[in-house]
DNA sequence: CGTTTCGATCGAATCGATTCGAGTACGCTA
DNA sequence: TAGCGTACTCGAATCGATTCGATCGAAACG
């Protein structure tokens, strides 16, 4: 039997200083860089390290020294098909990536789904950001403050020690109503978002509206309601296309039907449009439909949606940026990002 | 000032055993649960938990001392958008997430983008998954060979020390074109996934062919060859529409058009499907589309895509039982999962 | 030539838990 | 009452590094 057949143990540092005739703490400074080392010694440690196949320093002793994990958890109410099929989640998570830059920092990716037990104080973690979550965030939280970690959350409610990264969601939804109103749109309808964690699809009743937990969905109704109080509307079960066609039809396929709809999502408004192609309805004529978000969707060409572009990268950045911020001891504000009116071919005069 | 306003240090288990009046090993086993502990004494301990509010062990340190970090990371090539903007990888994901089930694991998504530097023996991790990964398996492989985890590959060529989960490509393209062959079809193109981590766009050459890296391009195509040899062909950047429909137009519009494209996904197939409808080409009348996947793509409607159709969540279930197999000190098997042929709206017998 | 300074190296403490073997007290059986 | 098993608790070693302060020799300085 050779030797480099026997099954060999991870070597430790201690292993490879033993190897080279140094000390632990030598063949330490060499590795982490800190600390001056002779040439000489440096390659001695180095190729005592490569004849062992040392994969370089334990990641978990050194965490446990440092007090990092170099791990920062992104923690979604999805599942991640539903969490990341929403191009606007996929973007921000890019723009916190890509704000990690150099930082040796891994994304951890945690699905918090209802039941699914997940034990947010047992994961390795420097900073948690939760996306898209509104329902518990009381008791994750809770957990999360108790291992006095910074902790962003992204178009939450405000929520103490919470640091809020916020896009004016009310606000935008009131400008792009107001724009439709300007334009003549007196009979309104729209589509939201799921209302809530069970994501049940429906007509838009008060108490429904009133027992909304997921906070994009409210603050957009809200801005609406500024200027249409008394719109109807249709609760989809999450920002697919399919699930915008059935609010569409439910709403459109009547004899009162609105002259416009604003939809929580471009997704959804596609879904919208392709009803009312479906059911004759000439866009922009008849039906006005704006959408949300600002996804450029060549699926809906030779159309582009009237739509409240959001810098979703921007949004990752400054998700990044706080968490950074935070472990650096500082003590970041909450950004409040601002969306766009981006005016395109869905959008017109209402129809007399 | 009051004495909960003072910067509070995380406490540690010593700090809870002290406050209990016990010692750290017995404070230890009320946590994790190991080994009997008196009533009077666990709620004791509890108590001072809860009095310092102490969030559970230091899972940096619990991991340093259990040889475990309970995270698997899951690498990939691209940027995290590219990534899982490919309906597949998400499913693979889910898949993944899914087996984990209870076992207390997190997900550590890491894009190996080129150029990156991002270094594979910093983050913790107990496994790792390469995901769509081509081009330097070796340089990766090695470093995390180095660190002695389980490694498992998806698609990917075989290396020595990596476990395979794969898809069998190349026979199911061969299939989907045998397919085709037997409705007739004599002139048929491609168009393929990216060739290289370039993700050149072009026409399909045989130096370029040849020079592919991109292994699942490379089996689809080599399937597709074994009957149609002389096929021609267009590979794009990535698996989008958009590029569906740039290559769908380079293959379309010119006299000698073939009668049949094997799209090597279904958005491509997506995109050969527009450029046709836009140049007045009859699909399947005359032009069959073939494609690849099998997500169901509601955008396509009324088509439904003849296509093969792989088992995504399973693959990812695959790959989680494998590491865990691995992790349990067993050697589990290399997986080769089957792709199936499902006939939709997008083929017919050739046209004369 | 004595003293200071700097570079290189090392020993030992430390990070915060887990775990094993040992010790104690108590109740039960013979 | 001696012997023994059980239930509970504890001390100490350990996981694999980092880092602070001390040491030592050699070069630089006055």
């Amino acid at each position: 039997m050779e030797p480099e057949a026997t099954a060999s143990p991870r070597p430790t540092l201690a292993a490879v200083a033993a190897r080279a005739g140094v000390s632990v703490s030598t063949a330490s400074l060499v590795f982490s860089g800190a600390g001056p080392v002779a040439v000489a010694t440096r390659d001695r440690v180095l190729a005592a390290a490569t004849a062992l196949e040392y994969g370089g320093p334990d990641p978990t002793a050194r965490s446990l020294r440092r007090g990092r994990s170099g791990v920062i958890a992104v923690i979604t109410e999805d599942r991640l098909t539903d969490a990341f099929r929403d191009p606007m989640n996929l973007a921000f998570l890019d723009g916190v990536a890509q704000a990690f830059g150099d930082e040796r920092t891994g994304l951890l990716v945690i699905p918090l789904a209802a039941e699914s037990g997940v034990d947010l104080s047992a994961p390795p973690m420097d900073a948690a950001i939760l996306l898209g979550c509104s329902l518990d965030l009381s008791s994750s939280v809770e957990v999360l403050r108790r291992r006095r970690i910074p902790i962003v959350a992204v178009e939450a409610e405000p929520f103490e020690g919470v640091l809020l990264i916020d896009i004016d969601n009310r606000a935008a939804s009131r400008r792009g109503a107001q724009y439709l109103f300007e334009l003549g749109h007196r009979r309104v309808a729209t589509v939201t978002l799921a209302l809530d964690a069970t994501r049940t699809a429906g007509p838009l009743t008060l108490e429904r509206e009133a027992a909304a937990t997921g906070n994009t969905t409210r603050q957009r109704l809200a801005g609406l309601r500024e200027v249409y109080p008394e719109a109807t509307g249709w609760s989809t079960s999450g920002s697919y296309r399919a699930d915008g066609y059935a609010a569409g039809v439910a709403l459109l396929d009547r004899p009162d039907r609105p002259t416009a709809i604003v939809a929580q999502s471009d997704l959804l408004a596609l879904g919208v449009l392709r009803a009312a192609e479906d059911l004759g309805i000439g866009v922009p004529r008849e039906l006005s439909i704006l959408g949300f978000d600002g996804v450029r969707l060549d699926e809906a060409a030779p159309h582009e949606f009237t739509t409240l572009a959001q810098p979703a990268v921007e949004k990752g950045e400054a998700a990044a940026a706080a968490v950074f911020a935070a472990l650096a001891g500082e003590r970041p504000e909450p950004v409040l990002l601002h969306s766009e009116l981006r005016v395109g071919t869905t959008t017109s005069v209402a129809p007399r």
